[in-house]
DNA sequence: ACTTACCGTAAGCCATGACTTACGCAAAAG
DNA sequence: CTTTTGCGTAAGTCATGGCTTACGGTAAGT
């Protein structure tokens, strides 16, 4: 049930934008708000709401914490992802069948 | 950017019930919202909402609407959330080396 | 020791959205 | 034609959560 926490962090744009800045690699809480939208204060906000989510790491370098991606944190979110995906074409396959067995005898 | 739309779609727990409710295949409104513990114009309104995002599709049968799960639907969504795993894994990765590094060399 | 930099948290405001009840419309049933 | 079934939509209520300002606390610099 863990990847019901990723999702709703990834809904918010703002926490998108800052999970994506750390794409490039880890960053300082001041580094990430830097030209963003919202003040610091929202941007430590959010990095305690990813961390809760388990999607970010972080760790104390002096005065400033620097927070990173955690790939384990995504790894739910992906496997429940591809489940539904299969689960959800082969269902969509059998669709398509049984609409062509209707399309041939259309009134029972 | 259309994998936005698929997130704050699946950020709601009932839609994200509604959605499971049809992995198993079609549904019409009815029976989706039939044991649910929303009532039915709910799951009218979140059908809306996950049909805006493409993640089903739907069609008439007599009185009634059946909705199924558009497979497509789920693409973006999956490739957004793979080059983002991939991307950060490699960062990660690096960080691992770095971090070896000043192991080895603790104070410059 | 004092100041400065960097950050997390508290309190409060306000917009968003999820839910309910009430209503209207189309297709099948009678 | 009338009734019933199944569904979407409108209006209104209420909770959730994202943002801001203000504050406190720790570590580095001087």
């Amino acid at each position: 049930m863990t990847y019901a926490k990723a999702l709703d962090c990834l809904a918010d744009p703002t926490r998108r934008k800052v999970l994506e800045r750390l794409r490039a690699g880890p960053r300082p809480v001041g580094e990430i708000a830097r030209g963003m939208s919202v003040s610091r204060p929202a941007v430590s906000q959010h990095l305690k709401a990813l961390k809760n989510a388990g999607l970010v790491t972080d760790r104390a370098a002096g005065t400033q914490r620097v927070y990173s991606i955690d790939p384990q944190g995504l790894a739910p979110l992906r496997a429940w992802l591809d489940q539904f995906w299969d689960e959800a074409l082969s269902a969509f396959q059998q669709e398509v069948a049984r609409d062509a067995r209707h399309r041939k005898d259309p009134k029972p």
